[in-house]
DNA sequence: ATCCTACGGGACGGAAAATGTCCCTTTCGT
DNA sequence: ACGAAAGGGACATTTTCCGTCCCGTAGGAT
């Protein structure tokens, strides 16, 4: 298969090829698992008995699957396509397994993998927002209070966000001041932006991240932010980018003193004002307004969004650190994560499947 | 691209290719037309506006497209992407350009052709009656009566047809009595079956066709014959089939004398119980209970579906018979049908668009 | 032999998405 | 200055999707 064509196809029309994978999944499971229940196949993969009905009536519509009274199997002609459907197959399983030893390797729940690298192509970035609004829609329950941080990842979970009736009650905030001269990407922007399409409101920050001290202490004192702290703190789903910790430091516009003190304590990671080494541990942190990291143990869903090898050792870094649901990251990362050290002393634990949508 | 795979992701996930095709082929117009407006390339992909809505809104998500105060355009993304897409754009034009190809030389309006050859890959068959249930989705009309004769892909029609709610009062006869002996393909069971699909009630015929002429004609007297034929030769869209004469005529046990005369005649085609030679003239005409060639003038829509390069010849015969608005095709059949000889004398006339769906 | 479980499949109501329809403001070209 | 045509908002309606409950049955275990 020509990948370069492909690829092009998942870039016009990547809802119709997640539908395709997910079509030749079910294939490939009902080939494997022979005869299966309708029951233990929607099980299996994840979804309701309800959707894998219709989706094995249009098989077997094609003829492609045949239903007997001890469950559904291929026919002779599904199980052939099935053969010539191989380079198909090898890529998806491969992501699949992807995401299944990074899910190990990180010890996250649940790991999704998008194509490419974003590093190399902007518009993986886009697909990585995509599947993150997937997971966010998925996880939201009425009454929510979504944190999100800055940065092109989570802005572009934002922007791919369908928007929804108000239906739930949702609220959404910045998990900290403003970082970056970009507006765009400024948590702020995002809550808002966000806010938008789910039919929420949004409490914004408006404080720049980088204050004194002193202004930082007057601050907390300051009506305005005595009323919007405790909100942004009671965050139960939380959104967040990784950034890689030297180039966050610059970014941040921090003295070459600061700099040095980073990259002495091996700095690799930056999240939530904290910066991380290799193992989780900080190393450094910013004295500013906004969710903290205990707040962030507090949530009930951590989702973190970065892409591109370069991020790699940001994310193992702070999967070390805190408790991480959801990690929505490609291909570039993933394999780069793998090539890592496996930090020592940890075991393996228990995992999710990657999870289909 | 390694067609091979295509093909099989084509039978796998069939409306899946269908839906990003057409989404390729709104981008190709938008980079041919740019900048032009909605209601404009709405009304040049004959779809709604609304439709063509909700599509731009996603592919400008995707930021392949962008808005402007004077209409839409591609982005340099989109048409790089374009670019990429080149050998399924080929594909797609050459189809588009092989239907319009027919279309004019057959003189039949909309002319549909789908992938393969019927000879060669009996799942051709499955993808014109596809084809075919949506374009009679596509014309019904509330109080239609629709007739439709036997064979494999007349049944495909049938099969392939969605069941939709009883919504519109559909009555489905049979255009003749039964011909062959295997049931699945005759007449009256497609007619039952796409009753079922409609939601319609079925008017069938329960005689052989091929009874001794003083059979038949005692059989024009009765009552059972008497009340049914009437409503048969009402129909207001006709879905057939297309035979090759001399299959056609073995398969209905012709003497040796018979099919020595059609030969000698130099039939090529059947249908509706007469037989045609290439110019499209009656050869021959069986006397047979059933819709005749003047009720099929009078129907609304003739809809042909046929499909293999054998049946080439014969589909050129019948469109130079009879009136038909709607051929359903493959491509194995439209390039033998382009190498016959122009029939001589005929004028081309005005054609409307291939159609999308 | 008989229970018992899991199978496919029918039916139906409510939720969600798609779509037809109408209107508004803005932006061009004339 | 004006009008045609652009994109986009809003909303009712239609259509599709999906959760839920149920049924008859086949096959394995008891």
């Amino acid at each position: 298969m020509e990948w370069t064509v492909w690829a092009a196809v998942e870039r016009v029309a990547p809802e119709l090829v997640r539908a395709m994978e997910h079509r030749v999944r079910v294939m490939q499971r009902i080939d494997a698992h022979a005869p299966i229940g309708r029951r233990a196949l929607a099980q299996a993969m994840g979804q309701s008995e309800r959707t894998l009905r219709t989706e094995l009536e249009y098989l077997k519509q094609l003829g492609l699957v045949a239903a007997s009274s001890s469950g559904v199997s291929l026919t002779p002609e599904g199980k052939a396509l099935l053969g010539e459907l191989e380079p198909l197959v090898a890529e998806i399983a491969g992501r699949s397994d992807l995401a299944w030893r990074v899910s190990s390797f990180l010890r996250i729940p649940r790991v999704i993998v998008v194509e490419g690298d974003a590093d190399e192509d902007t518009w993986v970035t886009d697909r990585i927002g995509q599947a993150g609004s997937d997971v966010l829609s998925d996880v939201l329950q009425d009454g929510d209070i979504i944190a999100v941080t800055g940065g092109t990842t989570v802005a572009a979970v934002a922007k791919s966000m369908s928007a929804k009736p108000l239906r739930q009650r949702i609220t959404v905030v910045p998990a900290r001041g403003t970082v970056g001269e970009i507006v765009a990407y400024q948590a702020n922007t995002i809550a808002s932006e966000l806010a938008a399409k789910l039919g929420g409101s949004s409490v914004l920050l408006q404080i720049s991240d980088s204050l004194s001290q002193k202004a930082l202490e007057q601050l907390l004192d300051d009506p305005y932010i005595q009323e919007r702290l405790p909100i942004i703190r009671q965050a139960t789903v939380v959104v967040h980018g990784v950034g890689d910790a030297l180039a966050m430091a610059r970014r941040r516009h921090a003295t070459e003193e600061e700099i040095r003190l980073l990259q002495a304590r091996e700095a690799k990671a930056e999240a939530f004002g904290h910066y991380f080494n290799a193992q989780g541990e900080v190393v450094y942190a910013m004295r500013t307004i906004g969710l903290r990291l205990d707040d962030v143990a507090r949530a009930r869903v951590v989702i973190a969004v970065a892409g591109g090898q370069r991020k790699a050792q940001a994310i193992a870094s702070v999967a070390n650190a805190y408790r991480i649901d959801v990690l929505v990251t490609d291909e570039g990362a993933a394999r780069r994560i793998l090539q890592l050290e496996t930090p020592a002393g940890k075991e393996r634990v228990e995992h999710g499947s990657e999870g289909w949508h």
